[in-house]
DNA sequence: ATTAGCACTCATTAATTGAGACTGCCAGTT
DNA sequence: AACTGGCAGTCTCAATTAATGAGTGCTAAT
């Protein structure tokens, strides 16, 4: 369906009716829109023209007898058409820039986890930041440290800086010198590759190495995976206390919903990975995720890079959240984040 | 003030008295101890009795004219004098048993996750985890491995089989020679010492060794904590979902100020790590935690050990929790972890 | 095409009431 | 002396009712 035919008053009255509800969480009435946004027409014809926007689905009344409150229609068509960005204060500005770049040098994961903390406090929504994809990184080269016996530390890394580390648990009947080999042999051959090229094609790569298949069987595992991002891949996700004063999750059940997907991370990843995985900012309204638990919330993501590599930021919160300020401050935050990883 | 003198009723009442209200949360009576318990005595004689309690302080009314709950000090002297460890059922032991194993290997990270998952799970509660106190780790080994321009990732390994890694920025001008030499003599100073040892003499120790200052500064800033647990030394807290259905977060200020809390972590970890130091079986409750806004939660905790280290778990949950079930569930996985961890 | 006016619908709030849950205490019983 | 039955008094909680008022849809007039 298409609203481009939606006439100049009937985006006029949508707009304000979104505004108004967004601050106030009230349904919005004919009156409140004819008076404080002083359009020069009485609230009875207002009201003609929310019953067509009623008609077309973008707006509803929760019941007989009160004002209208957008649907996710509604804030979609808002968000296409009608957003235009709120600049963020020079107040806003500052406190993220500074944020991050006196985390820099300090660890993805810190620097991650301040950046989701200050989008919950800016926004008062929930902040979330997940780490760069290593799965895209191009190897530069891989590592063994013995640590124990049986216990080796494998460290992979990725052109332009960034590294991870995994224990492995090996047999302890495999030779110190078979391992030294192995790095060997790996790090003539794979360099250059992305990691999850790697993944996908180690096997044949390593079929005619002649090496110890149990050894190899380490690197082919899917369960261990050396070459996934698992161990910093994790989930920032702050600012629960905003969501909790929010009028939308009033009902405790609501509330428990919403808390049990964020904790879980594992779906929250899944759809942080898919939705938002393309350029600039996304924009996901209500049902539009497919997560149930979850569908009265908005998320308003961007991608960063980090050394040729993209992770994503954003914010979630109840559908009713101001798009235009929050557009601002993700973008925002996204190019801050990028540059203080790009620069050395 | 001691509590040794209760006559065996008094006692016997404080038990019951806990027993029911942990089940109900809601204010006790003398009726419902009279008759639930089959004391052979009458409301008004438990009524006598509930007022001396009250005198002392171990229970009290939340308004006239209902019944009486529990204090601070009441669970206090329950759980000093009155509890028995509840055992597990099979159930419970097989689900921790597997939970714990089958993760074995996969990474201190993942398992303390789940662990702290499966704590939430069984009890209802917060479930808790912390990882060891490397700092209490013996080092064995530091490896350094250039990973790009001007980045340098150290690897800490620790006796029995633990490491970390850090990434370092380094100044571009220090060479890799130099970075050799170091990582040379480092290993010659300094295994045998535990990683605070080192932490607090490294300037001493490394004195006279005529290594280039700039270098040595990046060891021994305290910003920049190679020798302390920061990176893994993450909590996991799991199971906020069951603190939400509990009466006694109704409020929504109330359970803002707690999430806030748990999500902070810092505190949080410093009230791990100093209450929950000892060994054993430790709890505590109420307003004997110093962080404010957790002065209505209590804490059961153990601590386990990896490799000679120590790490604590546990759950925190509203006061009204049942303790003789929860030492016996935190003590079991404790058990079960330092095990799993502690086998190759 | 607008708008004023009006009847009608519901949600929300406050006030009132009644029922019920306990207690504390006293007087009587064992 | 220890216990108990009974009763008056207190306070919470749930249910009911009534009043208020916000907001709509429709119609007739401009």
């Amino acid at each position: 369906m298409s609203f481009e035919n939606l006439n100049e008053r009937e985006r006029k009255v949508l707009e304000h009716l979104i505004e108004h509800y967004v601050q106030t969480a009230d349904p919005v009435g004919s009156r409140v829109i004819a008076n404080k946004y002083r359009m020069g027409l009485s609230p009875a014809t207002i009201r003609n023209t929310m019953q067509d926007l009623e008609e077309l689905g973008l707006i509803k009344q929760p019941h007989t007898s009160a004002g209208r409150v957008p649907t996710d229609s509604g804030y979609r068509v808002f968000v296409d058409m009608l957003l235009k960005p709120a600049p963020l204060t020079k107040n806003e500005a500052a406190r993220i820039k500074e944020i991050i770049s006196s985390r820099k040098g300090r660890g993805m994961d810190i620097i991650l986890g301040q950046t989701s903390k200050i989008l919950g406090d800016i926004t008062s929504q929930l902040g979330v930041s997940i780490a760069p994809r290593f799965e895209e990184g191009i190897l530069s080269r891989i590592n063994f440290i013995p640590v124990a016996e049986g216990k080796v530390l494998a460290v992979v890394s990725v052109k332009s800086g960034l590294a991870h580390s995994i224990l492995l648990e090996i047999e302890s009947s495999i030779q110190i010198k078979e391992l030294q080999k192995m790095e060997q042999v790996l790090n003539e051959r794979l360099p250059g590759l992305t990691l999850g090229d790697i993944r996908r094609t180690l096997g044949e790569r390593l079929a005619d190495t002649g090496l110890s298949p149990r050894l190899l069987k380490l690197f082919i595992n899917p369960e261990i995976d050396i070459w996934v991002d698992d161990p910093d891949q994790k989930i920032h996700v702050t600012g629960t206390e905003n969501l909790i004063s929010q009028p939308e999750f009033a009902d405790r059940e609501k509330l428990t919903e919403v808390i049990k997907i964020l904790e879980e991370q594992n779906s929250l990843k899944e759809l942080l990975l898919t939705k938002a995985g393309g350029q600039g900012i996304i924009i996901t309204i209500g049902n539009e995720n497919p997560i149930v638990g979850i569908k009265d919330c908005s998320m308003v993501t961007s991608t960063y890079q980090a050394g040729g590599i993209s992770g994503t930021i954003g914010v979630i919160g109840p559908t009713r959240m101001p798009y235009s300020k929050l557009v601002s401050i993700v973008e925002f935050t996204a190019r801050s984040l990028t540059e203080a990883l790009s620069d050395s």
